[in-house]
DNA sequence: TTAAAAACATACAGACTTGTCTGTTTTATA
DNA sequence: TATAAAACAGACAAGTCTGTATGTTTTTAA
């Protein structure tokens, strides 16, 4: 292992196992023998398991945004782009590996009084809100409607993620979808 | 500990435990020591933590659905009652340790491969999803609205359910409440 | 009152957990 | 080529976990 890609091996690898299989059930060994690195290395670049869940969060979270961002780009601006983010949840059910929301499936792992752990999460949801409140900027609404309707697409968003995770059906997203067109009145 | 007793009481404290601290992070030691039993009493009533973790979520499905019927009952048939879904759970978010969705935090705790946990679990949101389709029996929408329409709102309510419980906020039930009042026409 | 059933206490096995520590080897840079 | 930084291997501590086993005491019911 050559100098400095270390720490981007245990986080890629941690990413994986986290996401698949959960933080409490991944192991740090588990997390050293498939990145192949030796745990003294893992701890000179991470204080412990809890910090590299945070980078975890902060990995997906920044990876997820940049497909996203690229995926919208194909769509025009207006009502159209709104629903790809639905298009765009359909892509991500299909794709290999698909296990929910990382954010809630951690939220479900730590202890309630976690607050680092939450703060990365809530921020993480915040820049989401806010991608969205720029996908709705055109539309003929007020602007505090506009923040409203921001928050209701969020929720439909959020909802077909988690649901079609809970139930491994793709309809949960097709009805947020749905109900999303509504309320375009598309 | 008197005889038929134990079993009862293993069931509601590991569920209060399961639920306010997550599967994986109580300990059948835990269970025992809080609910005052013995661990061979435990494991004469359950094979194994897996079967304490079903009993749980069949626990919770069950009151949860008898206090809902029981409040529900206090609203008018048709779409007031339907609203006073989101009532319902503003009361709960406000309760004492609202931890969401005990469905959606045990799915994050176990493994992919589980199929008996998973069972149960779309087994108590199939029986949610009849309460709903059961309360839009009388619109005005012909049979296959009706059950669109009643996934749209299954899916509203467990947007609010869960994202109040990332969020610690109440606004997600607020805003879930106000699409319903939409889909409605309210 | 006696016999069966249930719950008791508690030790134990065996595997796992996170994190520390020691010392060696490899890599990068000056 | 010499030196410092980084990664290596792996033993170890101290605790946790689930589940089993053994034998005793309490409760129930015939």
């Amino acid at each position: 292992m050559k100098h400095g890609v270390a720490r981007q091996t245990i986080i890629e690898t941690a990413s994986r196992l986290f996401y698949t299989h959960g933080y409490n059930l991944t192991g740090i060994n588990q997390i050293i023998e498939e990145a192949g690195i030796a745990k003294a290395t893992l701890y000179s670049h991470f204080r412990s398991k809890e910090e590299i869940c945070l980078a975890y969060l902060e990995y997906k979270d920044a990876a997820f945004f940049e497909q996203l961002r690229t995926f919208l780009k194909a769509y025009p601006q207006g009502k159209a782009r709104i629903i790809g983010l639905f298009d765009f949840l359909s892509r991500f059910y299909e794709g290999n590996d698909f296990n929910g929301c990382w954010c809630l499936n951690t939220v479900s792992e730590i202890p309630k009084d976690n607050t680092s752990i939450r703060e990365v999460i809530k921020e993480g949801k915040k820049v989401l809100i806010n991608l969205i409140e720029d996908l709705v900027v055109d539309l003929p609404h007020t602007d505090i409607e506009k923040k409203e309707l921001a928050k209701q697409i969020y929720l439909l968003y959020e909802s077909g993620l988690s649901e079609s995770h809970l139930h491994q059906k793709v309809w949960p997203i097709a009805t947020a979808r749905a109900i999303c067109e509504q309320l375009l009145l598309l």
